[in-house]
Formats: structure tokens, sequence, C-alpha cells
DNA sequence: TAGCTTTTTGTTTTT
DNA sequence: CAAAAAGCTA
């Protein structure tokens, strides 16, 4: 696309990483009344860049000065990304105790206790976790059990609504677990169109929660629901409880009402709760997550202190003129403006590019320039609101040879092909997971829905054992495959009770059958099995089969690419491209927001209702505020809009920048303008063509 | 009943 | 435009 491509050339570092900040340095007066707080709830309002997680691992290392054990204190956060970075920092405080000191995310977390305490709470110890996608396709089985699967409709009847989809129902069911909303509820505000049908949405749940208590089956909900339920239990609830004697909390702001209940028993015995967070960076509702649940803080736990932290250490003034300006908009929040003494600084860039491929060129051009001037690629940032908008951006950085990682956006473990190798893992893990089970016959040539619950029907018989499945007599069709799957899980079910079992060793059995079912399935194999040979690698590294599939649903690789890169030594330099999501918490010299237009940031479908609204601009006010020197806003004046119907458009800038926003930018034009002279075009005679004759002599007799 | 073809639908964010 | 659902055929 560019004439000339400029193509990237490693080169030595220049500027050694700031991470090197020295953690020790005295703490402001706010921020140093939050580390040394003594017992009792503390609330910690802190805006973003003012210091917010050195904070909370300053207070960690007191507490720990103070005598309180390590692995006594509770660390929580949101998401794992997080809870890595804050037990690296607390390590390089305190050093190695700190190791000592659990944290990690709610889920987790959660997923610990459950397997250690949840035996006495009715959960069968070797349960197996799904992910959202597993919950999913558990949900269409109960759908097609009730019959909500297939509405026929006869000639002539008018169009009968189709029930909710199995996604719809995964996500109504989770809100309410997550928000505690009654069903009516949730349905007649966010899917009217299904309010009429709240007793099928029961009857499926019904159904669902029974298929997973049979199949000893726990899903991301049931994790956090289980954790508060043991809490609510007396005994095993002290037991729980009596664990840890402090609790801190990051990004508070992003917790739902579940996660505030579990906070209230695991802290019922000494209310030794810190929380930590920003009204202004809630970003999480669609997960149940309220910052009210943050404004409502000092009245849920009475006697609460409370600090707020306004000074900025992250960005330079011009930047923070731009994000105070932008949320100084929104409607309701704990008041309060960033200020830092890093005065001055350049006005942020707004930047409007013909389409997208000169938003492409832009970004890349003024990434290489920064790092031709001594910024490490590692501390630019390249952001946007949904995983698929940096399509265009990664093809051009291959194409460029500049190393970049991706942050968000689509999983490795979302490919077809790799759940369908964990699918026969988790057969073995678990006879009764059904999910799996079908899956797996499903894959066979021959095999169809019917053939599928027949065969799931005669493993049940046979008590759910792996075994069950050769005394099944298939159609004709599917002999062949269904005597080799019969005879692999034998295999592999000797295998394991011979010796202790080798991961890799039991997906390369496997392998020895899928890989030819997945050269037919699929046409771009090859790919598909690079991915299978990562996984197998991957799988060497865990000892057992049932910690690799838990580390799998709870902390996955959060990309293919992640992986390809993972083992090349040497080169550790690369540009982060991150959904705005996966991008909090972090901070880079400079910062790309890419897709400030209408439609793509605010989402279009988050137009219509105000709240959904009011999170699109904290999400963008989240991105204008991950960026320390430089900051650049893009949009694209023109889409090739190959979505809904329309192929070409128009876009609008972004309704968030206004004109007072604007006012503390520059602004940028790059590509064509409008207005520029095209290049005149050639009398038709000089071109010596005639295109209307041409047709016209196709039809000529 | 499996597997193909046609129609419809609706695109985020993460544990 | 891609994926899922519905419809059709052998």
């Amino acid at each position: 696309m560019s004439d000339s491509p400029r193509v990237y050339v490693p080169r030595p570092r220049a500027v050694p990483a700031p991470e090197t900040r020295d953690l020790s340095a005295e703490l402001n007066p706010a921020q140093h009344a939050a580390a040394a707080h003594g017992d009792g709830p503390l609330l910690v309002i802190a805006g973003a860049g003012t210091g917010k997680t050195r904070t909370l691992i300053h207070r960690v290392a007191q507490l720990i000065a103070r005598g309180v054990p390590p692995e006594r204190i509770l660390l929580l956060t949101f998401t794992r990304r997080a809870a890595q970075e804050m037990l690296q920092r607390v390590e390089r405080l305190v050093g190695s105790v700190s190791q000592r000191v659990h944290g990690g995310t709610f889920h987790a977390t959660a997923h610990r206790l459950l397997r250690r305490y949840g035996q006495a709470a009715g959960i069968a110890q070797d349960f197996t976790i799904m992910d959202q996608g597993d919950a999913e396709d558990l949900m269409q089985l109960s759908r097609a059990a009730l019959g909500l699967a297939d509405q026929k409709r006869r000639a002539g009847d008018p169009p009968t609504k189709r029930f909710a989809k199995k996604e719809t129902l995964q996500a109504v069911y989770s809100r309410h677990v997550n928000t505690g909303l009654e069903l009516e509820h949730i349905l007649g505000r966010d899917y009217p169109h299904f309010a009429e049908r709240v007793d099928d949405f029961k009857r499926v749940y019904a159904d669902y929660v029974d298929r997973k208590a049979q199949r000893n089956l726990v899903d991301y909900d049931d994790l956090l629901l289980f954790w508060a339920g043991m809490l609510d239990a007396p005994q095993l609830g002290a037991t729980i409880a009596g664990l840890y004697d402090h609790v801190l909390v990051d990004e508070y702001q992003d917790t739902n009402v579940l996660q505030a209940r579990i906070l209230r028993g695991m802290t019922k015995l000494h209310r030794n709760l810190t929380v930590v967070g920003d009204d202004a960076q809630s970003i999480y509702s669609f997960r149940g997550a309220h910052f009210r649940n943050i404004l409502d803080f000092p009245q849920q736990f009475p006697g609460t202190r409370m600090v707020t932290l306004e000074q900025n250490y992250r960005s330079t003034q011009a930047i923070l003129d731009t994000s105070n300006e932008l949320i100084a908009r929104a409607e309701e929040r704990f008041s309060k403006r960033l200020w830092t003494e890093r005065a001055g600084g350049e006005a942020p860039w707004l930047v409007s590019a013909k389409d997208e491929g000169e938003q492409t060129r832009f970004v890349v051009d003024r990434v290489l320039e920064l790092h031709e001037e001594g910024m490490p690629l590692r501390e630019m940032a390249v952001l946007f609101r949904a995983g698929y908008l940096s399509a265009d951006l990664e093809i051009e950085l291959t194409a460029r040879n500049i190393p970049y990682e991706k942050w968000g956006g689509l999983k490795f473990l979302e490919a077809a092909h790799v759940k369908d190798v964990l699918a026969f893992l988790r057969v073995l893990e678990n006879p009764r997971d059904e999910v799996s089970w079908y899956r797996l016959l499903l894959l066979l040539p021959g095999v169809g829905d019917v053939t599928a619950r027949a065969a799931i029907d005669a493993v049940a018989e046979a008590g759910w054992e792996a075994s069950g499945l050769s005394r099944f007599t298939p159609p004709p069709k599917a002999r062949e495959w269904h005597g080799r799957l019969a005879t692999l899980l034998a295999e592999l079910t000797r295998a394991v009770r011979r010796a202790t079992p080798d991961l890799g060793a039991e997906i390369g059995m496997i392998r020895r059958m899928y890989d030819a079912l997945l050269r037919e399935r699929y046409d771009n194999a090859e790919p598909r099995l690079a991915d299978l040979e990562q996984l197998q690698t991957i799988a060497a590294g865990y000892a057992d089969r049932a910690a690799f599939l838990s580390a799998l649903a709870l902390e996955p690789p959060s990309a293919t690419q992640d992986l390809a890169g993972a083992d090349e030594p040497g080169e550790d330099d690369a540009l982060v491209l991150s959904t705005v999501h996966s991008a909090k918490g972090k901070e880079w010299d400079a910062v790309f927001v890419i897709w400030a237009a209408d439609g793509m940031f605010p989402l279009a479908r988050a137009a219509g209702d105000p709240d959904q609204l009011e999170e699109e601009r904290r999400l963008l006010y989240v991105a204008l505020t991950r960026a320390r020197h430089e900051l650049y806003v893009t949009y694209p004046l023109n889409a090739y809009n190959s979505r809904m119907g329309a192929d070409y458009s128009i876009d609008q800038l972004s309704r968030f920048l206004d004109r007072g926003v604007r006012a503390t930018m520059q602004r940028v034009v790059v590509g064509h303008a409008a207005g520029e002279p095209q290049p005149a075009a050639p009398p038709a005679a000089a071109a010596g063509l005639d295109l209307r004759a041409l047709l016209r002599g196709k039809f000529a007799g």
C-alpha cells in the first residue's frame, strides 16, 4: 500500500525501560495514608495514573512489615493480567516473602477454594470447568432437549419468533447470577422481544442447572456462586473466612454484587478489606459489574475510611486536559479532576485519515519514526474498541516485518480444532462431560445429532464409563470411525492405569486419529495442525491432565501469536496491540487510539442505551489515559463497510470528541483530503477504447 | 437421519 | 460476510 514501505530493522535499545522506577520512592500524603491505614474497611478512589497499584502494593508491604503473615493476605483482581502484574510488583518491592501472598483473579481463587473445600459442600472433587463456549454448548443441549431449538413453520404461517440462541441464553443466565436481578427484569429491559417467554427461559435454566450437576461440570458463574455459597454455610464459611486476615481488591469498580457478597463473607470476622478503584473507569457492566458497587461501599461497610488520589504521575498535562474534558461530560461519578506536576507536553493529535489504509499507514509510519528516535516498540501501543479492528494493521505490520503482540481478541482456545482435541482429554478426565462427548461424536463421519445422542445414552447406561461406547452399535455408515474412537479411548484409559500419564504422549495418540479428521473437515489444515503442535508442547509442561485443563479454562494463552512468539529467544521488543479492555491498568509512552469513528467508538449497538453509551465514554477515557507522553487519536473518513448491507460509508468522528474536547487537541489530515484534485481523465479517443462498442459487438448476430 | 443447500441473522469487551 | 438455523433430498 505504501510506495516504498520501510521495513523494520531491529536496533539496540537506546532508552532504558522505565519500569526501573524506584518503587520505594516516597509516597505522597494521600498514598501514604492509604498504605499505612491500620485495620478496618478502606476505600481508595484513585484516578487514572495516580499510583493506585503502587499504593496497593505498598500497603501489602506495610502489612507484612507489621507482622501479618504473607500467606494470610489475599490480593484479588479482576483480570489475569492485572493479577500477574501486581504480584510481580509486590515481589520487586518486598522480595521473595511476597510469594507467600495469595493472589489472583476472583475466578482463580474460587477455583482453588472449591477444589479444596468443595467436597464438604457437595461438589465432587474432579469437576471440570466449562468456559463460556462450553456453557453455551451445554445450554444448547438443554434448549434442544426441551424442543425449543426447532420451531417448524408451515407455509403461510406468520413468521414465528425464534427462541433465543444459546449465546443469549447463556448471557441472560450469567447476568442473572452475577447481578441477582430477576429474569423478568433482565428480559424486559434488555431483551423485550423475549419478555413473553420468561417461562421458557426458566425451563431451559432448570434443565441446564440439572445437567451441570449430573455431569459434574462447573461454569464460570458457579465458581463465584459456590464460593459465596460456601461462605454462607456456618461451619465451612468460618473456615474459609478464617484463612485470611486481610483482603485487598484492585479495580473494585468492576466487581458485581456477587463479588461484593463474597467479600463481605471473606471479611466478616475482621472487616479488614481494602478496595481500590475508579468509578470513571468502570467498563465491565456486561459482566454484571456496576460502579454503584464502589459508590455504595461506605454504606455496605460502615466505618469506611476513604482516601482520594488525584495527582497523576503518568501523563503530561496536555493529555490530562483532553482526558478530563472528555470525562467531565459523564453523567454520574465521584467528582475528581486529575492534575500533574508535569506541565506542558504536546497536545494530543486528532488524525483524520482518508480511509483505513491511510490510518494504518499513519500509525505504522509514526511508530517507526518514534522507534528511530529511540523509543522501544514495547513502549508504544495501539488501542481499539474491538479485536477485529486491528486486522488491517496486523497485515501491514507483518508485511513490514515489525514485531507485535496482540492482547485481547480471539483466543487460541476458541479455535474449533483446539476445542476438538481438548474434548478428547476432557472425556478421559470426566467421562460424564456430556458437552465433550457430543462434540467428539459429531466429529465422526456418519454420525449426526441423533446417533450422537444415542451413543451418549449408551455411555450413560454403562455408568459413564468411557468403555460404554464400545457397547453401542452404530449405524453402518459410522461403524468404522466409531470403532476407531472406541479403540483409542480404550488404549488411553489403559495407558493411564498403567503408568503416570504423559500428557504429550496422550495428545500424540489422540492426534493419530484426529489429524485425519481435521484434514477432512477444514480446508486450511496446516496452520491448524501447527496450533495442535503448540498445544502438545504446552501440555507437556503440565504433570497432570486435570491441572492442565483447569489452567486452560482459567488462564488461557491469549492468542496463537503469543504462543508462536513465546519460544523465540532474543526478540522481546514488540509493539503492543490491545483492546481497550485488555489495556486497563497499563501505560505506554506513546498511545494510538484507532477507529475513533462514531459506530465503532462508541459501537453502534451501544448508542441506543444511555447507560451503555456512558460506559463507552468511560472506555475511551481509559484508552486516552494510558498515554504518558504522546497520544494520537485516529479515524478514517471513508470505510469500505462490508458489514451490514451497505458496502461503503462515510464515517463521522466519534461523538465523544465534541468541540470542547477537540479544542484541547491538534488536528491533522493524512491521505488525500477532500478537494484534492483528481488526475484528469485522458480523452476517450486517446485510450483507443470504446467500451460500448465492445458490448455491442458481444451480442451482434 | 445425515449431510447438503438455502435462508436468516447480527457482529464487544473477559473470567 | 460469516455463521447458525432452517429446509430439502436421498
